[in-house]
DNA sequence: GTTACATCTGCAAGCGCTTACAGAATGGAT
DNA sequence: ATCCATTCTGTAAGCGCTTGCAGATGTAAC
């Protein structure tokens, strides 16, 4: 038996007939747009809140062909990296009254280009890309359709479109850099997934560093990783295991830094001491582990929310010209690299 | 100077052009719903292909009253907490070809008011409320439209609505026995914001369990946290500092766990050895500390997954009677607890 | 008193879809 | 041959909003 006080909703044509006017005029007060005289948006008011009016997004959105919703597609949420782009995203979407929805593709392309599909057909004005696997497939689509979209952390997968980055080469080529002072010459390098521009990059950085201090690069030192803890552990123990073992790790992110630390310590040597370790990134975690990790912080929320700006700017405009930021990375010098032992 | 090749959308009107019926009969064959002829469905199905065609979700959810869209409400992203929640609820919306809706309050009451307000007036079809904290405002509103909505992680706010989550007070009991079993008789406790229900369902298992094995309850050792690592550092500071110090001390939290693990530290005392530590929550973060956290777990991803499900079933059907869940917590034994020194 | 212009208001035509409803066609059962 | 049930298809009326347009009114300039 359903309730027989069954609300109906309350729509632009009820406040209209309380105020006495047409849905026309009260259409134009609700979004403060078109002319209306002091007098009839008085009436309006008051019959928006009697009525306790709330606008229909859908309807709107039908009929002004803008929803006011943005669309976020993210590989996955587990790490915090993702939780701190999303912070940032968020709080330019609020100051302009935007809504977010989001997408997570747990990393299968099929899913990436059937949401994009969706979001792009009407339900969102604009596109974030994080982490994009497959953009071949669509932005190509967005271009001809002048869709806006704006990649965040594209890793120069999308030569031409406009994106958000950090500065991954020289964040690598200053950590290494900052490993060299403290006098390692064998330098152990753990790379992400090597499909992505970002891992691409901090091994070139690495690479530059090395050259630029004149060490010879040695292939030996260098281990293919997949940005997660488990393989970093794992290559970790091949790297210390090497008959002339190196002085320091760079891991291309903190959560195989982790797996690093804990291969040192499972080996019985000391972190900081016999071994330093730097991380990439500067998750949460990074500062709480022992001892803290040194890494080079990515700026996440501030990516997050140049991205949101840059997509809102060219949602009003999209003839925008094209722009490509990459924010600027920064070592946070902790407790896990040190000067190296005497020979 | 625009592109002259400006593309129209694609409507259900230009398929059923494309493929010689009406539109209603591609729109049944879109949803896969009511008679059609098979020669119809082949024709229709080609010409779907040949145009490209792909639903405005915002038009349908208008005609149709649904918009396959839930909303989702969380005070921050900041924690892996929400992430892992999240995870749960996208696992479960995706087989369902749900959308996701995500709005952050951090913390705002009227904000949290606001998005609920728009997100129930057409955008969404129900709602979920991770660790709500205004619902009074609104959860009778929910109550006489019938909105579907189900709350996670409530803590005994609403005490007649569907809501999924966990054994806290178990959990915290569990904990505070496993501390006891060790030998432990001193235990600090910190809190976490006391006006949120899991704060208080904790404190009230750390007491039970001291009343279960005859320990007489010391207000000296309970101290008020926040759920934050700074703040659980300092409280953990002023239980070291009491002239009669715990031996082990319990954190609301994993994060405070952290800070209490730093503090330790800095006293100069070993973690496991001199003070046991455990925590709350099982965050990632917590077996990449050195020692590893002793914790409880908070199965997180399948509370985001059970009331998932509550969700839609409440959809289907909303007089759905109500049910609320509370999923089993965890003791995750790792290595900052120990049977505790000699005397 | 015209004219020109800005201000105001309502009418009504959509936006792209769903879904009664009605009518047509088909196939038994009688 | 008649009837009914079932399957199929199209017509058209919305869903709740925005917005172009036209008409009405007010005001300043001539």
């Amino acid at each position: 038996m359903a309730s027989s006080h069954e609300e109906r909703r309350i729509t632009l044509e009820d406040v209209a007939r309380e105020a006495n006017v047409s849905t026309a005029s009260v259409s134009r007060v609700v979004n403060n747009k078109g002319y209306v005289s002091e007098e009839v948006r008085n009436r309006v008011m008051a019959a928006l809140v009697r009525t306790g009016y709330v606008i229909n997004r859908q309807a709107r959105g039908l009929a002004s062909g803008k929803s006011q919703v943005i669309g976020l597609v993210v590989p996955e949420l587990e790490t915090s990296y993702f939780g701190e782009i999303i912070r940032g995203i968020d709080e330019e979407l609020v100051a302009v009254g935007y809504d977010l929805m989001l997408y997570t593709t747990h990393h299968r392309k099929q899913r990436e280009s059937a949401h994009v599909a969706t979001l792009t057909a009407g339900l969102a004005d604009g596109l974030l890309l994080v982490l994009p696997q497959d953009p071949g497939a669509y932005l190509e689509s967005f271009r001809r359709r002048r869709f806006p979209y704006v990649l965040i952390d594209h890793g120069g997968i999308d030569e031409t479109g406009p994106s958000v980055g950090a500065t991954n080469l020289q964040g690598a080529l200053d950590g290494t850099d900052y490993l060299i002072q403290l006098g390692h010459r064998r330098i152990g390098f753990i790379t992400g997934k090597m499909h992505m521009g970002c891992a691409v990059d901090r091994l070139a950085g690495y690479r530059q560093a090395l050259e630029a201090a004149g060490i010879p690069y040695d292939p030996e030192l260098v281990l293919e990783g997949d940005f997660h803890q488990p393989l970093g552990y794992q290559q970790a123990c091949r790297l210390l295991s090497l008959s002339h073992r190196p002085t320091a790790i760079f891991a291309s992110n903190d959560a195989m830094g982790f797996g690093v630390m804990e291969a040192v310590r499972d080996s019985g040597l000391r972190i900081g001491h016999d071994i330093s370790i730097l991380g990439f990134d500067n998750v949460p975690a990074a500062s709480m582990v022992h001892p803290p990790l040194t890494t080079v912080r990515q700026p996440l929320t501030e990516m997050g929310r140049a991205a949101t700006r840059m997509l809102l700017q060219r949602i009003a405009a999209p003839d925008t010209p094209v722009e490509r930021i990459d924010l600027p990375t920064e070592l946070v010098v902790r407790e896990s690299c040190r000067m190296i032992a005497g020979p």
